[in-house]
DNA sequence: ATAGGGTTAG
């Protein structure tokens, strides 16, 4: 609070001085006072006059500390002085500008309140001031209070103090008061360009491009105002974020018409506009026509064509920036690391990052958080690391920095972290910040990055920590659809229920059809395709989003003719399919043993939608055609690619031959993924199946040692049971559960009954080279088979039992569930990282294409 | 008054 100081100079002693100002008149004072320039001079003359009591230098003495930036000063003396006084008011102002200009919002408003209570009245430059500084603080309270002065002291017909008001009342967020008091003005015929300005700036800044545009066409139609360069600078965003460039252009050709498009301001805002619309062909025409450019014109042509994902226009601009030597600023350089990492090419934009630092130019906030989504995107934790590094260096660096720099920062890193396979550190982070440090981005990202990391429990019980504790932090369309995400992969239906009921009590009107899509995908993924379809239904706005999840909820059921139903309705309504669509469509085809309609498609989807088959989809038709036994068609169309195979043709290739126990081809595949290099666990264990299978041990045991001798480990199969109180987990011969003695009772004792019913374990589903007796008991100990144990335990009888795990269900667990359902009272929902099974009565969904 | 940034779906 720099002007609540209250100094007053102490006297000066030494004999310069005293000789220098011991004949000095009132009038040399004054003369004295304007040549001061600095604040010592200004007090060694403050000195001379309070010594001499000249009192009628105060107003120049007050000037000459405003002079020497020495407000405190002027304040001290300002506030000795008592009404009237001529021109006094008028210093008040200057400190208060002075305070404005300095950002010292809080001092404004105390010397607005301290003018008053030392008997001064505010006029019409005070007042304006005062609502710059209300707006800027966002004080609603206080800025409504200052109007309820303006009025009653007689200035609401001033048009200058009017114009504050609705900027005020914008910056508060209230634009229906900003509104008010702009047609109070238009009734008193006191409205001016300026008024017209603030109101559309008032709507474009809330987002509300439709008033923006609509007061635009007012004011030049039947208002007949002047637009000036203002105006257009103003109401040209709100055209772009329309996302239709009709209003654009037409006020691009008003522009052109009305001569101010030699404005540059006004030429950078139209090639914004375009470019926001991806029209960059006319944003490039305004460009070439440009007389004067500045780093602006081309910095909105580099985000442009980088945003459209026209990368190589963009880099190419860049280097015509240094070719021509544009003076390339911080807003530059942030444009090229964000459009990097926004194609995953986390190195390049650590690079560029490199020469920026090289080329003396100082990152920002922006520019850090640029740089460590590149990070996230490409996995690069090392990079990553190093830009932590330099983000704490810089916030150190720092003097005056904005808060909501700091948890923008943190919350890349969070993100950051928790992409680059680090979740431990992102909680921590996330940890050590105090509650009122986070916002809903903090939360989301945390969120997030448990969904997406397979941590997906700690995902929910975070989101629900939030409800819980953050009444004021209220979770947006994006935390709801990591929560959705998280319980889709859980096939956690209630807790999914639970959200859409969450979701349909709160508006999340802006996010529908994001929040929609992901609330299709959560129903399809835990099991009730019908609800998905009731949300589909009801989604007022589709995209081929929606579509393709509806798609996958079918294909996951093994309801391939109502996938194919969902497909054929997408292309009627016009939606093209693009890759995805035809994958989704290829994987309910095999899921569904539609082998010669899955042929038919792939045959069919280059000619007739134009999408190139790629590895995926060989990989989906070896998997197809695999699991009908046509392993010889599959490895010919494998060898029809024209590209090379991806590990995932080979892995398909490898789990079709373990189904059918080929272990000549299933080594041929097993082979041709070793030469890839590829580090995946599932294909020796798969290899190693089938090696058991055929009972040849010795390769068996070759297998185990490899891994061992490569590091490779198997991912531990991990099964979640849906309960009452959430999600319960199991992993691979789990015994860490309080009721873990009773679970493997009750399991000991269905697979007792189920062999009497005439079930033999599939040995060869275990890993290891044992004998049949022990290889049994390991076998029991899968996962699936001791969260149905527990999941028996829990559920009410007629209940039925959902049980998701995270790998492919082994073979003898889908049998054993197939027996099991025979004798219990339930019905099995299982679902696995393909598909789901449906056990009832001994007969599963799958009907054997799993 | 114009340009850049962090979180979401098949």
């Amino acid at each position: 609070m720099l002007y609540n100081i209250s100094l007053s100079p102490k006297p000066f002693t030494t004999k310069i001085t005293k000789a220098f100002f011991s004949t000095t008149p009132t009038a040399t004072a004054t003369l004295l006072l304007k040549q001061c320039r600095s604040i010592l001079q200004a007090k060694l003359v403050h000195q001379h006059i309070l010594v001499r009591g000249l009192t009628h230098s105060v107003t120049d003495l007050i000037a000459a500390y405003v002079a020497c930036n020495a407000p405190s000063q002027a304040l001290s003396v300002l506030q000795r002085l008592v009404p009237p006084c001529s021109s006094t008011v008028f210093w008040w102002n200057v400190l208060i500008r002075s305070a404005v200009r300095s950002g010292l919002l809080e001092d404004v408003l105390c010397l607005y309140g301290r003018m008053q209570r030392l008997g001064w009245k505010p006029d019409h430059y005070t007042y304006p001031f005062v609502f710059k500084a209300c707006g800027e603080l966002h004080s609603f309270r206080r800025g409504a209070s200052v109007h309820a002065a303006v009025c009653v002291n007689g200035f609401e017909s001033n048009v200058f103090v009017c114009n504050a008001v609705v900027a005020m009342y914008g910056r508060c967020g209230a634009s229906g008061e900003a509104r008010k008091v702009f047609d109070e003005m238009l009734e008193r015929g006191i409205g001016d360009v300026v008024s017209w300005n603030s109101i559309m700036a008032v709507y474009a800044q809330s987002g509300d491009s439709k008033n923006a545009i609509e007061m635009f066409d007012w004011m030049t139609g039947d208002f007949h105002v002047r637009p000036d360069a203002v105006s257009l600078v103003n109401v040209l965003p709100s055209c772009a974020s329309l996302g239709e460039p009709k209003w654009g252009m037409q006020i691009h050709g008003y522009a052109i018409k009305a001569g101010l498009f030699e404005d540059v301001f006004v030429g950078n805002a139209v090639i914004d506009m375009y470019a926001k619309c991806g029209m960059m062909d006319e944003a490039n025409n305004v460009f070439d026509g440009m007389k004067d450019k500045d780093v602006v014109s081309w910095n909105a042509m580099v985000t442009g064509y980088s945003q459209i994902g026209r990368f190589e226009n963009a880099i190419g601009l860049f280097e015509n920036m240094r070719e021509e030597k544009i003076e390339l600023n911080v807003v530059t350089w942030s444009a090229v690391i964000a459009g990097y990492a926004q194609r995953g090419h986390g190195y390049q934009a650590l690079d560029v990052f490199r020469q920026m630092k090289t080329c003396g130019s100082e990152p920002n906030v922006v520019t850090l958080v640029s740089l460590l989504s590149g990070c996230a995107s490409a996995g690069a934790l090392i990079h990553g690391r190093e830009t932590h590094g330099y983000a704490i260096k810089w916030i150190l660096n720092l003097d005056g920095n904005d808060p909501g720099n700091d948890i923008m920062l943190i919350n890349g890193l969070i993100d950051m972290y928790t992409k680059c396979k680090s979740a431990k550190v992102a909680r921590m982070m996330f940890d050590s910040l105090a509650a009122e440090t986070k916002n809903v981005v903090t939360w989301t990202v945390m969120i997030g990055g448990y969904a997406q990391h397979g941590e997906a429990n700690e995902a929910l019980e975070l989101f629900y920590q939030m409800l819980r504790q953050h009444c004021s932090l209220k979770p947006n369309g994006f935390t709801i659809s990591c929560a959705l995400m998280a319980c889709a992969r859980l096939g956690a239906l209630r807790s999914g229920k639970q959200i859409h009921a969450y979701v349909l009590r709160n508006q999340y009107d802006s996010m529908k059809l994001f929040v929609g899509n992901c609330l299709i995908d959560m129903y399809s993924k835990s099991g009730d395709v019908d609800a998905a379809r009731v949300v589909f239904d009801n989604l007022q706005h589709r995209n081929d989003v929606s579509w393709t999840s509806l798609m996958t909820g079918y294909g996951m059921h093994g309801r391939g003719e109502e996938a194919l139903q969902v497909f054929d309705e997408m292309r009627r309504v016009g939606l093209v399919p693009d890759a995805v669509t035809f994958l989704v469509v290829l994987y309910a085809c095999s899921h569904s043993g539609m082998i010669d309609e899955g042929m038919t498609y792939f045959n069919g989807m280059c000619k007739d939608s134009g999408v190139v088959p790629g590895p995926e989809h060989y990989a989906c038709m070896a998997d197809l055609l695999g699991r009908a036994g046509r392993l010889d068609d599959a490895l010919n169309l494998i060898k029809t690619m024209p590209m090379e195979p991806t590990p995932i043709v080979w892995v398909a290739l490898l789990s079709a031959c373990r189904i059918h126990g080929n272990v000549e081809l299933g080594e041929y595949a097993a082979d041709q993924l070793t030469e890839l290099d590829s580090e995946n666990d599932g294909s020796y264990t798969l290899l190693s199946n089938i090696y058991a299978n055929a009972k040849r041990w010795k390769d068996v045991a070759r297998i185990r040692l490899l891994m061992k001798h490569t590091g490779i480990k198997k991912r531990p199969g991990c099964s979640w049971v849906q309960g009452k109180k959430g999600t319960t987990t199991f992993f691979v011969g789990d015994r860490t559960h309080p009721q873990s003695d009773k679970i493997y009772d009750i399991l000991a004792d269905l697979i007792k009954r189920i062999k009497d019913m005439g079930y033999v374990p599939e040995t060869s589903f275990a890993l290891h080279d044992v004998d049949d007796e022990e290889k049994g008991d390991l076998l029991f100990e899968h996962s699936e088979k001791l969260a149905l144990a527990y999941a028996i335990l829990t559920t009410p009888p007629g209940a039925p039992i959902r049980i998701t795990k995270n790998l492919r269900v082994c073979g003898d667990c889908h049998t054993a569930m197939n027996y099991i359902s025979m004798i219990i009272e339930h019905e099995i929902i299982l679902r696995d990282s393909s598909r789901f099974h449906h056990f009832k009565k001994g007969s599963c969904s799958c009907r054997g294409y799993w």
